[in-house]
This record gives structure tokens, sequence and C-alpha cells, in this order.
DNA sequence: TATTGTTATACTCTATAACTATA
DNA sequence: TATAGTTATAGAGTATAACAATA
């Protein structure tokens, strides 16, 4: 599995429409494929999709601002109410008050959060997804790939 | 056009539980970044994001069953109803009748359809997006990767 | 004045179930 | 009976605007 490291000189970079318009296609195929393995996967746990995002988004032990996780989430603020009050009836999460600023209120996993969060990563890498459907070879290019560009730019 | 129609079986490689936890990081986290960006653009043509979708699985020319559209979109057959009506009042799509079966309705793009969508996409392809992270060379093995694995399984 | 979290509201997305007209 | 499209409905996701408490 040649993985074509290239040493490119990369000064004028000659953009092949044709190329993008192909590699968009299968990021996004793949994209949603992954969408559809990771929806079917929270599902099992009782989880809707945003919450399941909002769960990977917090870390064990990690307190987090509500504006922060908005911010991971790519969404307004106003949203969050709804779905922290779903994380918290599940006993997944709490709002803590902050005591450097009484506006802010943290979040924190909980250890049921932490079980919760654990178990839907685990069958969502264990259940045969899309990502079975690279070699280990090809899944390792993937990922220097993936990191080359992202590490890059971003 | 190389394909790398790789011989080895992914079903009998050992999996890597950390090389598929960064693996789908990674790739969740660069879908995320596409969606974005896509939603941005189908914005700009007053596209909801359902609406860009549809519109990207109609091909200009290839009339299909609204029930193939369902499936392309893996989606309820119910929801297309508002979504191709939408369609139909842009004047983007058109229903017809299906001679053969006169229960099914076929989609064909209208001339304003394809505008819409050839705009949409080469909106996409064109303004700096997540995809301008890579260099030609990396999109290159980036695709050639992806094909490799979507060919081979799926 | 600006910001955090909340509420109220509206629109979109999506699924389920029941209906119709065909097959 | 089974299928294609529709309708009605409900829940989830998301954005905007206005508000109270705090900075």
């Amino acid at each position: 599995m040649t993985l074509t490291s290239t040493d490119d000189h990369a000064t004028a970079e000659p953009p092949d429409p044709d190329l993008l318009d192909e590699l968009a296609q299968l990021i996004l195929g793949l994209a949603a494929r992954m969408q559809v393995h990771r929806n079917a996967c929270a599902a099992e746990f009782d989880l809707t999709p945003a919450l399941a995002k909002a769960l990977r988004e917090l870390e064990p032990g990690k307190p987090i601002p509500m504006r922060e996780l908005a911010l991971r989430l790519n969404c307004d603020a106003s949203n969050l109410t709804g779905l922290v009050d779903r994380l918290e009836d599940r006993g997944a999460a709490e709002r803590r008050p902050d005591l450097s600023d009484r506006r802010v209120k943290t979040l924190v996993l909980t250890e049921e959060g932490v079980r919760l969060r654990h178990g839907f990563w685990k069958r969502l890498l264990t259940e045969a997804g899309p990502l079975s459907e690279f070699t280990p070879d090809q899944a390792r290019a993937l990922r220097d790939l993936l990191l080359a560009g992202t590490t890059t730019a971003r």
C-alpha cells in the first residue's frame, strides 16, 4: 500500500476541478454512511443524534461552560437549554455554578454520563460500520492523510 | 485511472481499536466541517440542507421515481411530498406520470433545476472549503484510498 | 453596555400511521 | 394483498429575538 507521501514542492498548486469534484463526492458519501451508522448506534443507547454529539464533546472530568459546548456543537446557545435538560434528566451530566463568574454554568459528565459516552463510542467502533470498508493498511494511510490535512490547515 | 483494487480482505485483518478510534474522530471531524460548508453554500442559493441534497441526487436528464429518491436520501417516502413541492414551487423540478405504472410519479430536473444544481455544486467546490486543507497530491491519494474502500466493500 | 443562560417562537427535518389509487 | 404517493401528526433540531442576572 503506497502512501505517496509526496515531496511536493507546494508552490503554485493547480486545483484540479475534476479531482475536487470526485473527492467531495467520495467524502460526502462516506460522511453520510458514517452518519447513518452513528445515528443507529446512538438509537441503541436511546440517544438522539444531537445528544450523542453533545455527549462526545463532554470529556470526562473536564467541566466546560455551556457556551463552550455551543461552540463545539456549532449551534446557537439557545438550543442547549433543552439538550442539557435531557442529559440531566438521564443523569448523564450536571450543571454547576461557576464560582468566578456567576452568569456561567459549567457542565460536567456524571459517572453514568461517562459510562454512556464510553459505551456509545465503543459500540460505534466495534459494530461493523463504514470504516470496516478499509484494511488496516488503508486505515493507517487514511489517518495519516487526514492528520496531514487537518494539522496543516484548520 | 488506477483503481488499486486491493487483494486483501478487511475481515481477516486485526482491527486496531486505537487506529479506528483516531480514524473515526478524524473522519467525523472532516464530515462535520464539510457539512457546515455545504449548508453555508446551500443557504447562498436559498436552499435548505435537505433541498440541496435532493437536488444533488437528481441527475440532469434522468427522471427517477419519488421512491428512488427517498432511497437515495435515506429517508421515509412521506418526507418527499413537501420537499418535492418546494422544488416544483421554485421551478427546479417536475413531477411526471409514469406511463407504465400509474401509481408512480417520476421526478426530473427542469432547466432551472439543472442551473441551480450546477451553480450550487460549483460554489461548493470553488469556495475555499475543508477540502482546500489538502494539497493536490494529498487529494489524489485521498481519492484513491476512498475509492479502494468504497469499491471493495459497500 | 456586553455577556450568559433562558424562554418564546417559528421553520425545517424526519418518522409513523392511515388513506387513495393503483397494481 | 401489496405498493406509490399523499396526508396528518408528532418529536427533534435549529435559528432569531427578547429577557433577567451578572459582568
